[in-house]
DNA sequence: CTTGACATCGTACAAATGTACGACACAATG
DNA sequence: CATTGTGTCGTACATTTGTACGATGTCAAG
């Protein structure tokens, strides 16, 4: 479980659009980028590399250029960014922030009936063991 | 709504102890950290002057030492902190962080049932505009 | 071949973050 | 009173983060 380094905002930032992508060059992800961000291509660059020397990434040579790819799934990566994250600002507790969540951002009537299913199933397959 | 400056891991941690304590020194915040954290006094001292400055503390003397309280309600800040970490990780969607949230964190029964309550309530109040 | 256009690699550098020390003040104690 | 403990305030300093540039190499078009 070697633990890698933390994923700053920014790289966090990089890191989705690389895995949206499925992998791609450095001009992939600046392209991929909201046309407001303004980072230039040395920019990203350099974030591609630090994503790569923190282990979230892996890379070579393809052509003229470098081609990023995933090395952790990114799944394995968001999970340990929210259990971080819930452990920080909720002492390791989901509960309240699911609660705070479902309080505070306005969730759809179609999230909200989405939601009460994933509870009934979860339900069911707490009482059967 | 002037914007104050982000918390950063450390000064979260700080807060909420002063959150949880309702105020206090500088020692009073030492003390209530968990014993293996580690801290200096004069660390200690360092992240609540940075508080404050930041906005989220204000602080006064009182006796011989200085004390800092709330200046910024942690309802709020945990929102404002909530909402940009649900920006950054899912493109500001709450709904995916919800459940993965409840399918990857074990909530027990009990947290089941309130949560299906809370649901219920909110569709309640959905229908009624 | 020469000239762009586009890459790479290494380096830079200010601001933020994590962590802490030194100088100075005062209150309580031997 | 001199000493010790406990504060405050200002400062320090390595590391990380955000952002980017320069030197250098190469493919492709005139």
């Amino acid at each position: 479980m070697a633990k890698r380094p933390p994923l700053s905002k920014a790289e966090t930032e990089i890191a989705r659009v690389v895995w949206q992508l499925r992998g791609g060059t450095v001009r992939d992800v600046l392209e991929a980028l909201p046309g407001d961000r303004g980072l230039e291509y040395k920019t990203v660059q350099t974030y591609l590399r630090r994503l790569e020397s923190k282990g979230y990434l892996k890379s070579a040579h393809r052509g003229r250029s470098r081609w990023y790819s995933t090395r952790v799934r990114p799944g394995q990566v968001i999970r340990e960014t929210v259990d971080d994250f819930v452990a920080r600002l909720f002492d390791g507790e989901a509960l309240p922030l699911v609660e705070h969540l479902i309080r505070d951002n306005q969730l759809s009537a179609g999230d909200i009936r989405r939601l009460k299913k994933l509870l009934k199933e979860l339900e069911r397959k707490h009482d059967e063991r």
